[in-house]
DNA sequence: CGTATACTGAACCTGATGGTTCAGTATAGA
DNA sequence: TCTATACTGAACCATCAGGTTCAGTATACG
């Protein structure tokens, strides 16, 4: 039914699961960075830190170019936007769910009002 | 620096990174639902449906009672509040990290220029 | 040229994930 | 009481994730 894109919601969700990778993302909004650079600053070698690299270069949240020796990496464009339209979806139904469980509760409180019960609050 | 509580969002981010999870969570947004129910919805076995269930109850996104032989499973009171805070921050990062880069800023006026759009900006 | 730097790729390790089966236990209902 | 239902837990399996090491390759620079 709503199968069809999912994956790109795994990859990227997926990618923000991950501590370090946060990490980088935040360090990368103060300023571009190497690979080298990013390793460093997170205490692991250049091969682990290629890797969360490529985890969120493929999610579409950085993007690299290589000049020279160097690989700069730097935010990507297309940003968090589908991310935040899920997850502000998601707390639109969670408010509408419990806006509903209101009314039960209201129903409730009703019922203890025509039954005589003056339950504190 | 920002570290301490990082695990609960490895934890929630982690949890939203499954299509299946993300597909329990907008069903229990139509109703609460027992494991088995879920398990057929989502055409697997129960044990692996409690599975699920137990990720999304562990990053309080549900939570789940047992009435009689039933566990019935809803949505958590937590809802997606500090998930969405995290990613508002980080596009306000992006926006202020493009912002700076007025050379982009300037390619896209160019484009559109070129495009004769009048988008303002 | 020679050497240090910066990355790349393959191989490996360990633990987690996403699933299963199978053998229970507890409860609902005839 | 008997049986079907609904879950639970342990064990297993294959694959992936997060990391490493090691052996390259390509580039900067004295």
């Amino acid at each position: 039914m709503v199968q069809y894109r999912q994956t790109h919601l795994d990859a990227s969700f997926g990618a923000l699961g991950d501590s370090t990778r946060r990490g980088v993302l935040e360090q990368l909004g103060r300023g571009d960075a190497s690979i080298s650079a990013l390793a460093e600053r997170f205490q692991m070698t250049l091969t682990g830190m290629k890797k969360h690299v490529g985890v969120l270069e493929q999610a579409g949240f950085v993007t690299t170019e290589k000049v020279g020796r160097v690989r700069t990496c730097k935010l990507g464009l297309r940003g968090l936007k589908e991310e935040a339209a899920w997850i502000e979806r998601y707390r639109q139904l969670w408010a509408a769910r419990f806006d509903a469980l209101d009314v039960v509760a209201q129903e409730l409180k009703q019922k203890e009002i025509a039954h005589g019960r003056k339950k504190r609050k």
